[in-house]
DNA sequence: CGCGGCCCGTGACATTTGTCCTGCCGAACT
DNA sequence: AGTTCGGCAGGACAAATGTCACGGGCCGCG
């Protein structure tokens, strides 16, 4: 197996996880970092520039989400195997995640001998999921929130008021009320802290 | 320098970066991880039985707060120096550890090189802190919030009303109004989703 | 001792939030 | 052509939230 070795990409924002991986990746012999990025918005400008065999992707980070880039990749760089790498093994983000394209989803926890395994495993077309989290995002059905409902829920998240929302998304007052009072039913919640809360937690925003 | 290794104990949560980072220390010729947990409330034991010489504690943990462990190892293991690793550097985080009796402060931010180097300066009776962020604790002055205001606080976190919280800390729900109305106050806030995440910048919680 | 701080509670009040109903518009699908 | 769904908005109402003024008790400090 003296193959050319595989070239990763490796995004994710803490810088400290980000080195470490980098490093141990670096230390198997079939693998190499050919980048590290640590915003999602210089994904694809590092991925056209270096064309990495895997792209490894976090999905919460600054200037655009792990997600979206997972789908600019598809579409500009094909021959880019993408592994998702997040903290949380939320369902919808792993629903999300294979919409995007994605042929990997590994969570944080989990030993770190996983991951040049998936990395493998990904090369070869294989998808890895963990099968409890792929069972648990199917029974747990789509996103039922619309775009708008979406919007209001993230704007309310650091303890705006309805007026400030209204103005963040140049809305009537009443509009944001009602979107808000539909996402508090969908999710089956009692107010916006807990529709937050629920929404997050099934990987909706 | 072929003195004995430094012993160190490893507290993360995160599975993989706590492995990762066990193994780049383990590298180091000089750096020996005698014990990995990754619960709070585990910290203790570890140490009492491996006797560390450095104690590398994240702050977040399930169980006990990294924070409250550095205080349990001051008085009962004291030949073992703590070092915080944490992903926020809170102003109130640091002025807590130090109190807690830590010998560093170290955010995830930043290269992984500058762990090693932190461990041995910490070994030396150095005191490591990034400087910028120790002027700005000493500037954000002490936490303003007594102790049953930040109960409130804290309970009203997942989206609890005041009836929730009322029952969970064994109070009348006038009292409950009037230590969140304090709080926020306190906080310069318009409302306890604010006060909350104010009060947790601040490293108040 | 008086003073201040924290704890705990009540009642009244204004504001905000959440619900429900109504309506209009455009796009998509049948 | 009709229906459904999403976006947008207004009004009316009940409930939750936040504010304020006022009590009492306890403890530590000068």
């Amino acid at each position: 197996m003296t193959d050319r070795p595989i070239r990763v990409l490796l995004a994710e924002d803490q810088g400290m996880l980000r080195g470490a991986l980098a490093l141990l990746l670096g230390m198997e012999d079939d693998i190499e970092v050919v980048a590290q990025v640590g915003a999602g918005d210089t994904i694809l400008d590092a991925a056209l520039a270096h064309r990495p065999d895997v792209a490894l992707l976090d999905i919460e980070l600054p200037g655009k989400s792990g997600l979206d880039a997972a789908a600019d990749l598809r579409a500009r760089v094909p021959d880019c195997r993408v592994l998702i790498l997040t903290t949380f093994g939320r369902p919808g983000y792993l629903r999300r995640a294979m919409e995007a394209g994605a042929t990997g989803f590994l969570v944080k926890d989990g030993p770190v001998e996983e991951l040049a395994a998936a990395i493998r495993r990904v090369l070869a077309d294989e998808t890895v999921v963990d099968p409890a989290l792929a069972t648990a995002a199917l029974s747990a059905g789509p996103n039922p929130l619309t775009t708008r409902e979406s919007d209001a829920l993230k704007a309310s998240a650091d303890g705006a008021t309805v007026a400030d929302i209204a103005t963040r998304l140049h809305l009537s007052e009443s509009t944001v009320r009602n979107y808000l009072s539909s996402a508090i039913g969908k999710t089956g919640t009692r107010n916006r802290t807990e529709a937050l809360r629920e929404a997050r937690r099934q990987g909706w925003l």
